[in-house]
This record gives structure tokens, C-alpha cells and sequence, in this order.
DNA sequence: CGTCGTATTGAGGAGGCTCAACTAAGGTGG
DNA sequence: CCACCTTAGTTGAGCCTCCTCAATACGACG
């Protein structure tokens, strides 16, 4: 009885613990996407359509089949640079970024990668950056050459493709606007904003934003030193903007005067 | 006579003027180009192909046939942020540029757009950010919805245009990481390196590399003050890396010590 | 030849980076 | 069970680079 009270609170505070540190299980876990989605704003202005895009489930079926389902651990390293790019992978549950490592010993962020979202961008046949687990991950790896026949046979999902890749396109060009400002407490907000509408509305509306990774890799995405990134969340702070309730837990106490921090 | 070589002069002098500020007639001129054509580095590894993708004759055809052909004057703008976004661009000859109009009245540049670039990114039906002609430019103009559907029902037309976006995406991340770095200096080596590599070969031999857009837009691309651009000239040309010829021609003279400065 | 737009040059100030010390929390091993 | 070590994050001081504001030079055009 005292062993099993014990064990329970053990239970709690490592899976407390392990919330904080990898938070892969949240509400909509791994079984609300079981078979590969695409997440995307259209481009094409959709009349009565939802903001997002979905596969037939046909389409899904034809994905599974080609694709094998994979489950790593936090910090596995997915694929090096310019290793041979023989894989495209779609994220079911976790978070992945992706990187270049730079001469000057500095790595320079690209993205985080959240659930349905696809990476494992090449140039011809070699991957041009980085990509490795934040949290523990579980992903769905798709062989680019079946893929490509798949692509080509089916215009419609191809389609789906195209339209992902273009919004991870318009998203890129947002970040390049965004590095090129400033002030780092503007950059922090529109981060926390960033990953605050990447989140599902669910906790959105309790305006926890949940932030898997390090400082350091907040720092190497927004282009600032660690340090800069720490002073910009006192900052935030101090505003009463946000609260950091860990440092992986932030809550938005302000969503208007953030808006108006991140605004350029 | 006397007249007769006047106007010669005359002519001659002016022919000098539009090609250094506006550039449009370069070796290998509009005719090279008769028709669409997209310039991307395939994702898949080529074995025998070379670095472009290639539109069969027939596409091409198909393209023409939905598009129309344009010839804007320099600064024309072509759209405007926010508004409803029926066509897809295809540079046929000159310069475009993309940008968006920030608060605090700056303008961030998103991409130059030389011949055989798209350019059109929208979302919901609308265009993400504007887009100006900074020479006198030729154009292809095809609208999304009839692109839309030839896209859907060719799908190897389909797969280059999706091969294209891909390849704009990995651009932009190497933008992305460009204006994350500190020093004026190795931003603008790298844009120079961008620039005439983007050249056609014929006249990357002469190390002579054309940059019809203005300081400002440099500035506004690099994500530097315009002061900040000239400095960082100053400074290449001090080191003997590069020479002026005019403000909107550079020589490179050290392509290796170049290469140092723009490494990251 | 004067004017306008573009580009260059100069002086001063703000912001972030670097270096370094310090704190907090987890994991390990005696 | 506790001391130790490692990693992540915070805080502080001084420096460096770029930005801002302002004046000047240059070239094109009327």
C-alpha cells in the first residue's frame, strides 16, 4: 500500500516531468491522426472550405502503402546534410526542426516541424539541411521515388503537395521578414504567436503555448544569442505580455499588446 | 550628315544609358525565350540531366495557350498585397521584385525574379505581397484557374511546377539564413554571389555581374540600411575582391577570396 | 546650368553579441 | 540518501556593429 502510493506519485511527477521536457502526448494524441495529413493554407481562395486542406481517404490508403510508420526518441538525428535524400517524411506526433550548420560553428534554424507537416526538402538527391527529433517523434517515411511515380499518376494529391509546398514557401518567406528586424523582443513575440496559431484551437483557447525547444534553438531559429532570447522573454514578462509558467510553458496574458510588440 | 551622326551619337549614348539602368537586352535576349520555360534545380537526382528542368514542346504549347504575353515599363507595379490573386507570372526577360510594405513604413524584398522565375504566391486568393517590375520586363501571365486545372489533369506539367516551388522554397531558406548573419560585408558578397549565379554562363566567364535594382532594394533584400550597402561596397572593393564598374555593374576580381568573405 | 533622384560619406547613439559568473534542476554514483 | 556533475537557463559588463540623421557628391535630364 505505502509501495503503491509511492509508485504513484513517482508515476506523476516523472510523467510531469516528462511532460514538460517532451510533451509528445497531448490532447489529440498519436490516434487522432493515424494515417498521413498534410496540413496547408490554399492557395486558391476556397469558398465554403475550411482553412486547411485533407486528403481523400483513398489518398491516405495509397500513402500507408508506400510509407512505414516510425517512432524515435528526442535528439535522434533523422538525416545529415547533403546525406542521399531517399526519403520524405510526414510528422504524426512530436516536433522536428530542421538546420544548417554553419562554418562559424553556429547553426542557423530553418523549422520546426509539428504534426502534418512534411520535410525532407533535396537538391538533386542530397538533402540540403538538417533535420532531427525535438520531442520524441513519431513519423511517417515516404520513399521519394514512389512518391514521385504515386505524384505523377495521381494529379489530385500531387495537387495536395503543391499546395503544402507553396505554404511552406509563403512560411519561409515569413521568417526571412521576420529575422530582419531589430529589436529581439519583437522576434520573440512573433515566435510565441507563431507557434501559438500552429497549436490546435484547443488549447489555444486557454492560451497555453507550449515551447518543446531549448532557448538555444528559439535563438538559432530567430537568429539572436541565447542571451538575447532570455532578456526578450523578461522583457515580454515585465510588459505583463506573457508568462512563462516553465520555460517550455508560456501563456499569453496579453494577446492584443503582444500583437502589437510583434506587429513590423 | 552632320545630323545623321548626331543621331547616331545620340542614339548610341542612349542605347548605353538604358543598358545600365535598365538592362533588359542581354546576350541571349527575349528570343532566347520565346515561350514559357521554368528554371529550377530538380529535387530528385539527375543522373544524366543537367541542373534545369525542361518543358517539353507541347507544354509549352499549353502554357501559351492559357497565358498572355505582357511588356511592362521599370517600377510598374504589377499587383498589390492583399488583392485577389487571379494570375501566376512567369518572367520571360527583366527584372521583377516581391516585397512587402512593413508598419514602420520599411518595405522587406521577399525575391528578385529574374527570366524563367514565377512569381505569384497567394493564399486564399490573395497575393502574400506586391510585386513591381524593376526594369522594363516581359512577362507570361496565366490564370490560376485555368492553370489549376491543366495542372490537375497534366500531371508531369503538374510535377515542374511543383519541382519549381520546391525549388524557390529552398531559396528562400537560404535567404532565410543570409539575413541571420551579423556582418554587412558577407550578406552583400553572398547577394553578389546570388546575383552571378543566377547569370546565364556566357557572361559569369567575364566575372561581370549586372545589378539593375537600386541600393535601397539591396538594402531592403539584405535586410541592412542603404547606408549599411555602400559601406559594405566600399569595403569589398577595399579588399580587392570586387570592382564597381557602375553602381549597378559589378566585376568580381577575387572569386575565391569572395567565396571567404560570403561563407558563413 | 540648375534641379532632382540616387549614391556616398561622416558623426553619434542604440541594440545585440561576447565573455563570464551564477542559479536551478536532473541524473549518477557512492 | 546525499554529494557531485552535467545541462539549461538567467543575469551582468563592456564591446562592436549597424542604424539614424545629416551633409555632400554624382549623374541624368530638362
Amino acid at each position: 500500500m505505502a509501495d503503491d502510493v509511492h509508485c504513484a506519485i513517482r508515476g506523476v511527477m516523472t510523467l510531469r516531468l516528462t511532460e514538460r521536457r517532451i510533451p509528445v502526448r497531448r490532447e489529440g494524441a498519436p490516434t487522432a491522426h493515424p494515417s498521413p495529413s498534410i496540413r496547408a493554407v490554399p492557395f486558391l481562395a476556397a469558398p465554403a472550405e475550411t482553412n486547411s486542406i485533407t486528403l481523400t481517404s483513398r489518398q491516405r490508403e495509397q500513402l500507408i502503402q508506400i510509407g512505414v510508420r516510425l517512432r524515435l526518441p528526442a535528439r535522434k538525428i533523422i538525416y545529415r546534410e547533403h546525406a542521399e535524400a531517399d526519403s520524405v517524411f510526414a510528422v504524426m506526433d512530436g516536433v522536428v526542426k530542421t538546420y544548417r550548420e554553419l562554418r562559424s560553428g553556429k547553426r542557423a534554424l530553418n523549422a520546426f516541424l509539428l504534426p502534418r507537416d512534411l520535410f525532407g526538402l533535396a537538391e538533386r538527391g542530397r538533402y540540403v539541411n538538417c533535420a532531427q527529433a525535438v520531442t520524441s517523434v513519431i513519423l511517417y517515411r515516404l520513399s521519394i521515388s514512389q512518391l514521385t511515380l504515386l505524384l505523377k499518376h495521381d494529379a489530385d494529391l500531387q495537387f495536395q503537395f503543391l499546395t503544402k509546398v507553396t505554404h511552406e514557401l509563403r512560411e519561409a518567406q515569413r521568417r526571412a521578414v521576420l529575422v530582419t528586424r531589430r529589436d529581439a523582443a519583437g522576434r520573440l513575440a512573433m515566435f510565441i504567436q507563431l507557434m501559438a496559431e500552429r497549436r490546435d484551437r484547443l488549447t489555444l483557447r486557454e492560451r497555453e503555448v507550449p515551447l518543446p525547444m531549448s532557448r538555444t534553438d528559439i535563438a538559432d531559429y530567430l537568429g539572436l544569442s541565447l542571451e538575447s532570447v532570455s532578456r526578450a522573454a523578461k522583457e515580454l514578462r515585465r510588459r505583463d505580455l506573457v508568462k512563462f509558467e516553465t520555460p517550455h510553458l508560456v501563456r499569453i496574458l496579453d494577446v492584443a499588446g503582444l500583437a502589437e510588440v510583434a506587429a513590423m
